[in-house]
Order: structure tokens, then C-alpha cells, then sequence
DNA sequence: CGCAATGTTGAACAAGGTCAACTGTGGTGG
DNA sequence: CCACCACAGTTGACCTTGTTCAACATTGCG
């Protein structure tokens, strides 16, 4: 029963689309996902990633339901789907696993106005600084160091909201003043309190 | 009992700042409030704006019981205090606020994500466009046409995320256009559709 | 070996922020 | 009644930040 929910998804796909209409949620068991909003042909900004035990897709309840971002996975990924149906109806009878998603929400609203000020007043040291701990936060290290995700600068750029080329300088920067270091996508923080010092 | 609860607050005076231990959460019965986020000492931005009807405060909710945000009256308001613990156990009671509230937390979270794409890729005159239609929006208009809320040109900035300054600018250049039109803090918004243009 | 993709850097440019001056307007006291 | 001041409104000039574009380097891979 719960097999032929149960999907796995390659590397790099873009499994729902801003615009398209809600189908359900997506319950990620193993892999990491992204999920990001477009803005005109070639412009994007990431506004959140999920990984294992996370869901994604819940964006979409309210009023018109339409998913108002995409998700794409960053590495192959095996999630849950869940019908909106199912889904409306578990809330309904469950009542902590609605309230566990009320608090869900207000975490990430909260999360979502901090970054609309870092966006708004931070200069981009400071979001790059902020996302690299952010990355940190919720991915943790591998046993190496390296923050356990394995990101391309242009996505990295986008969740600063910023370009390619500045966050490659940002990261130089930092690397130069003994705050972290990096090979290719691999990155580490090696100092996470003067890192935090880039912004606030 | 319910009376004294009622909050009469006089215009521009904040009520709640930001980092103040959560006591509860304000039900709007008349007026207009603003909810913002500082940074550093004399930066804010706008989060949303209040009015009849709304609520405020619940964005504390979560891990922490500390307001992530200030709310400042914009005018006299009349108010609704409900006590925290109230608030959860009629959560706990009544299945379908709790669910309203969730509708309400995903719509907030839609449109904060949009706000956060915007201050990330959208150019100041479309920002401040985007942030006059959705003022007309919510607050709708006068019979006389005016947006039906009194902003300072600060306010109107700290919204759309720019300067005092260059909001004047782009206030005066729309004017131009003939997209709207203004006396001081009362504006008209000539064209709709004209003025979704500058962004899009 | 060569080509494509990605990484790296420099230089020019543009948007918008900052600062400061100027204007008008409405008190306030002589 | 007018001179003066305080203060928001308004505008100009400049400067910083970060984006854009383009060149060049490096890597990986057929």
C-alpha cells in the first residue's frame, strides 16, 4: 500500500513545478531537495532546502492550490507522496500532527521575514556568511568537516540571492581571512563565530 | 470579562517589540498596524501590515515564545488581547480554527516567499509599485480613490524594502507616467494594470 | 587531442544609497 | 504682523556595492 507511494527520484530532477496545480506532499526519506522560485527567463532564488525527515510541498495549501515554488532534488532522493486528500484528511483526524505542522509553519515564517530583512538590509558578505551557517545548521558536518551538502555555487548564489560571480569572490574572501575553507563544492567553516560576525 | 481584554492604543505606538517574551497575540477590532524587523539601529523593514479583522502577534509561535517581530499602531486601534494559554487551549478545542490558522499561516508564508524573491531579483520601482497595489489590495480605497491607508513615505520605504529617498523618486517618476497619483500621504492608483507592468 | 563545461578574474557599468543643500510651511515669540 | 526657527518635503551630486560581460584558465571526458 504504502510502496506505490514510495518514490525515488534521480539526481537533479525537478519533480514539481511553480504554477503546477497541487497534487500533494512529498515526504522525504532519504536525499536533499531544493525548493525554488523563479523570477523571469534565468533567475532564481532558492528559499529553502529540505532533507531527510523533511517535507516539501505543503507551500502549496491555502487558497488556489498551486505549488508557488518548484522543488528539485540534489542528489537521488526517495520521498513519501502523499494525496492532498490523504493528507487533508490525516490532519483532520490527528490532531497533534496538525498542530506539530502549525508550529512547522510558524518556524518557517519566521525563518522566511528574517531572511526578507537579510535580503532587504544585509549586504551580500553577510547573506553568503549567514547561508553558509544556515547550510551548517541544518546539514551538520561529515566526519571530514565539510558541510554534509554537496552544493554548486550557482545554488549557492541563488539561496544568498545573489550572482555566481559575487558569491565567488565572497567565498575567496572568506577563505583569505581564515574563516573557511573549501575545495570545489566541498566547504568548511573554521570559525563559526567569527563567521557569524561577517553579519549581525 | 471579555472587556478587559480590550485594548485601546493610541496612534503610533508600538506594542509589542521585537525579542519581548510572547504573552499572547492581539486580535485587530479597528485600525491599522505595521509589523516590522529592525536592523542595526535605524534600518526596518516592513512585514505586513494589519487591519480589521486581522491578527498579530501569532508569528511568535514556535520553539522560542519570543516576538520575531514589533508591531506599531498606524493609527488609533482598538484591540483584542488573548492570553497564550487561551489561545493554545482554543486551539486544542476547536478543530477548525486551528485549521483556519493553518490556511492563514500558508498564505502568509506564500507571500512572504514572494516578498523575499522580490527584495532578491525585483528593481526598487517595481518593488514599490508591487507594494502600492498590494496596499490598494488590502486596504482597498476611499470614495474619493485614495488608497484607504495614511503611510509615511518612511513607512512606504521600509515596505518595499529601499530608502526614504529613493522611494520619493520613484513616487515622483510613477506620478510622471500617470500611473498614479498623490498629495502628500494620500495616493491614487490611476492604472492598475499599467502599474503591474513595471514589474513582471 | 580537442571540446565543453565549470572555475577564475578583471574591468566597466548601473542601480541605488548616502549626504547635504535647498525649499516650503507652519508655528512661536517679539 | 513679521522675523525666525524647526522640520518635513524635495532635489542634486557623488560614491559604493554588486551585477554584467567578457576574457582566460582549468578540468574532465569522449
Amino acid at each position: 500500500m504504502l510502496e506505490d507511494r514510495l518514490l525515488i527520484i534521480k539526481k537533479e530532477s525537478c519533480f514539481f513545478y511553480e504554477g503546477d496545480e497541487l497534487k500533494g506532499i512529498f515526504f522525504i526519506y532519504k536525499g536533499k531537495v531544493k525548493v525554488h522560485k523563479k523570477w523571469g527567463e534565468d533567475k532564481e532564488l532558492i528559499v529553502r532546502f529540505a532533507g531527510e525527515g523533511d517535507i516539501v510541498g505543503h507551500r502549496g495549501l491555502g487558497k488556489q492550490n498551486i505549488y508557488p515554488v518548484s522543488a528539485t532534488t540534489l542528489e537521488a532522493t526517495s520521498a513519501c507522496f502523499i494525496d492532498l486528500n490523504l493528507f487533508e484528511t490525516s490532519l483532520k483526524v490527528n490532531y497533534d500532527l496538525m498542530h506539530k505542522l502549525l508550529m512547522f509553519y510558524a518556524e518557517e515564517l519566521q525563518d522566511s521575514e528574517k531572511n526578507m530583512r537579510n535580503l532587504a538590509h544585509m549586504p551580500v558578505k553577510g547573506r553568503v556568511a549567514y547561508s553558509l551557517l544556515n547550510l551548517k545548521a541544518k546539514f551538520g558536518v561529515t566526519k571530514e568537516g565539510y558541510i554534509n551538502i554537496s552544493l554548486s555555487r550557482q545554488d549557492l548564489a541563488s539561496f544568498a540571492g545573489t550572482t555566481y560571480e559575487t558569491t565567488f569572490r565572497v567565498l575567496s574572501e572568506l577563505s583569505n581571512e581564515g574563516l573557511i575553507s573549501f575545495e570545489g563544492k566541498e566547504i568548511v567553516i573554521l570559525n563559526d563565530k567569527n563567521l557569524a560576525k561577517v553579519f549581525d
